[in-house]
DNA sequence: TGTACATCAGTGAACGCGCGTTCACTGATGTAC
DNA sequence: TGTACATCAGTGAACGCGCGTTCACTGATGTAC
């Protein structure tokens, strides 16, 4: 292949940190470097000129996937003129639906990469990364004088993730429903 | 070693059920065959002696996790006379603690195999035990004629992962703290 | 109850395979003049 | 603006290692008589 432009060059590197962050929050972070290059379009060798490591890449890839829900509650807050309730109801309606249960690469990062951080050691890039993301996300979910966003985030998450591990159960739905009423009603 | 009782070969047996439902819940069922048979104080080339592989053993040790659930139910069933709030309460205090946050492997399964579950094949025998193991959990969670569990076990499950995800950030205890208080006051 | 032998739980080495990481090589890009 | 050459992004094969699984072997247990 050869040498290639430093415009082609950066652009190949992000398209690996965002391939990585779609298949870390699908597969986990144990999917291999190879099967993430292949996935950007590149060979696994050339990684490392790239990227420190693996652990770099989950560092970035986190990071990155924390930027794209950043990216969703904008979003919603501007579809909604900046009215924070309706905002807030519109990114639970889809946090809760069969579609976010379902691509989980799309998917909230807080869930995603939840049982991934837990397991892996306490002082790296991607645990800073992740807890500031999940502050970030929890404050935004708060209700102002009333509460801190803390529960609703958990009961959002805990509903996400059992719903993903019964995906082939009539209670996935179930779960789903009765969390998307409980986030409704009080609001 | 030579060949061994057939009471002896069932005790074996049983203590590498008992010590992968510990490590399964630990580490996730990525760990390995010979670290699980170490662990239980054999060599890893008996193994399929007694299990036909090891998705028969994550199985066979998703069960056993949920049977140490159930014991949890019993017992604070047994501790408070039978009175059901009381020892939904006392569940509750329990799965929301530091304690139960650091030590995930004599933890609740529902949120130990969680991703585990999600990112499996969908018609293996530890699929249908786990969503068996849940909606038995989310029963007994239930308050009668108000609801159904399913949002509380959301709740608890959703805190205890990001408390275990965010362990080394003082964010962890106010997870825990506010989803206490949450399942406290409303009951 | 004793003896002879078949059974089989557990051992330890090996299998093919995929992992993270390294490296010699390629050849278009970027730069010095 | 052209030319000569150094740079380095990407390739593809290889490294040591650990994975799930298999297998020849051991020798105490269980059983037939």
């Amino acid at each position: 292949m050869g040498r290639v432009s430093q415009a082609q060059a950066q652009e190949n590197r992000q398209r690996v940190v965002a391939t990585a962050a779609r298949l870390f929050r699908e597969k986990g972070t144990g999917i291999s470097v190879a099967d993430v290059m292949q996935a950007a379009g590149l060979t696994h060798g050339g990684f490392y000129k790239q990227f420190a490591s693996k652990d770099a890449l989950v560092g970035e890839a986190t990071a990155r996937a924390f930027a794209e829900l950043e990216g969703r509650r904008t979003q919603a807050g501007d579809e909604h003129g900046g009215q924070r309730n309706a905002a807030r109801q519109a990114l639970i309606d889809w946090y809760l639906s069969a579609g976010h249960r379902d691509d989980a690469a799309d998917g909230c990062p807080s869930a995603g990469l939840a049982v991934d951080m837990a397991r892996e050691a306490g002082d790296s890039a991607a645990h800073r990364v992740y807890a500031d993301g999940v502050r970030d996300f929890a404050e935004w979910l708060a209700v102002e004088g009333e509460d801190d966003g803390l529960v609703r985030l958990a009961t959002m998450v805990g509903a996400l993730l059992l719903a993903r591990a019964t995906h082939d159960s009539p209670l996935s739905d179930k779960i789903l429903h009765a969390a998307h009423e409980a986030l409704s009603v009080s609001g």
